[in-house]
DNA sequence: ACTTTATCTTTCCGACGGGTAATATACGTC
DNA sequence: GACGTATATTACCCGTCGGAAAGATAAAGT
């Protein structure tokens, strides 16, 4: 419709020029502008006209790479479980206590939280996807809870939990930190980094069974790191 | 369409019978039943059309009680949030400390979130909003908030409460609470009265500045009730 | 009984947006 | 240089749904 300038942020299609890229390339580019704008304006008044507008294409263009509209919601969100699944690979095969990997759980989730894929975990409805894909995210939430609830039962277990509930607790670690996909601003006043600090340190601090060594961040607030919440 | 067999739930307009009641009593079904609808498949998917079927008449009648479907949206809205105004004016009458307004507030609040029109507060989206109400609505979100924050800044300052950021402590606390708005099923394992028990307790023991006296239902759980939070 | 008023129904419209069909353009390959 | 394939565009279809218009019905007042 009208004249825009090139859109600032990166597409591959920049208007006429050199067009033939990797498709993947492409891909990754329409799920990365869809999930912006899904949860921009949700993914009810996000059309596909707007979202090929701010790529430089038209909206059939789109489906060359998508067959629906709700196949992009869904790779959209597969994008941030593909994550998520991915860090607690990484804590399972590092191992420790329950709450050193909950604590680890935590940290990378409230930091996974703070992106647009990460948050479309929990903004975007299920209900927007086909039987079959909603089944699948349904097991994707699944595996994630089951998740929160074995590393708090494995801390009750060896000792460094408290006893507790774990459906309880999962739910209300999850609430808290699912939360934050709601309210996180890249640009408010404290980084997602130093979030997932305060947020292990938090949620966690009530359920050691004995007063934790305080963390960098806790104490001595020089310098927020991954490397804290070990 | 179909020759449905009159609705299970109570509606006003019994098909063909005393037609005339009150006009608060009609409005206050129209809501009930479009909050229900509106939660159970999401504002967008929920058309007037079924509202009006749920209640035995017709889509224009509607219209006779509200202006729009987004005013629908708004009423339902606004029913939680004076549930809520009410429950913290309450609390502040009765006053007491920082930490005990808190425990009250948790609880009456995460009563609230698993009812239909508390669940609203968190389960309808803004946008969907025009301008004008969704400003009403940020301003009481925005009043919720600064009433956790107050509260435990309240308990900073008169010691019941260790010093802590009240903005993150609220953010974490809501956060578990708004939650509850998503996965309460009325028909679940748990009470709402006794999610809420829960709630307070592990919500707030970590914020003690003093271990306090063990509640009724976090040590011998005999009998939840909402004396156990005082 | 006749009118008035509120309420409800039948009928329809218009906008919006997902998706398709037909077509054009450019690149790699022989 | 011609051809085939991938990728893009223009133009269009069509279902859905919010909302309006106009007519019907019943209770209430005179």
């Amino acid at each position: 419709m009208d004249a825009r300038p090139p859109s600032s942020d990166s597409s591959p299609w920049l208007p006429f020029e050199s067009r033939r890229r990797a498709r993947d390339e492409k891909r990754d580019a329409v799920l990365r502008t869809a999930v912006q704008l899904f949860l921009e304006q949700g993914y009810h008044r996000a059309t596909l006209n707007e979202v090929a507008e701010r790529l430089n294409i038209t909206k059939p263009a789109l489906y060359n790479y998508f067959r629906s509209k709700e196949e992009i919601l869904f790779e959209c969100w597969a994008v941030g479980q593909e994550r998520v699944d991915g860090f607690i690979a990484g804590i399972n095969a590092r191992g420790g206590t329950g709450l050193v990997k909950l604590r680890q759980l935590v940290h990378a989730y409230a930091e996974n939280m703070a992106t647009d894929h990460g948050a479309s975990l929990v903004r975007f409805d299920q209900r927007d996807l086909s039987e079959k894909n909603r089944k699948i995210v349904r097991a994707g939430k699944k595996s994630i809870d089951r998740t929160f609830r074995k590393y708090i039962a494995d801390g009750i277990a060896d000792g460094s939990i408290k006893p507790c509930d774990p459906k309880m607790t999962a739910f209300a670690i999850a609430g808290s930190l699912n939360w934050i996909g709601h309210w996180f601003q890249p640009d408010g006043a404290m980084s997602a980094t130093a979030i997932a600090d305060e947020f292990t340190d938090r949620l966690t601090e009530g359920l050691a069974a004995r007063p934790l060594k305080k963390t960098a961040s806790a104490v001595a607030k020089k310098k927020p790191s991954r490397e804290g919440i070990r």
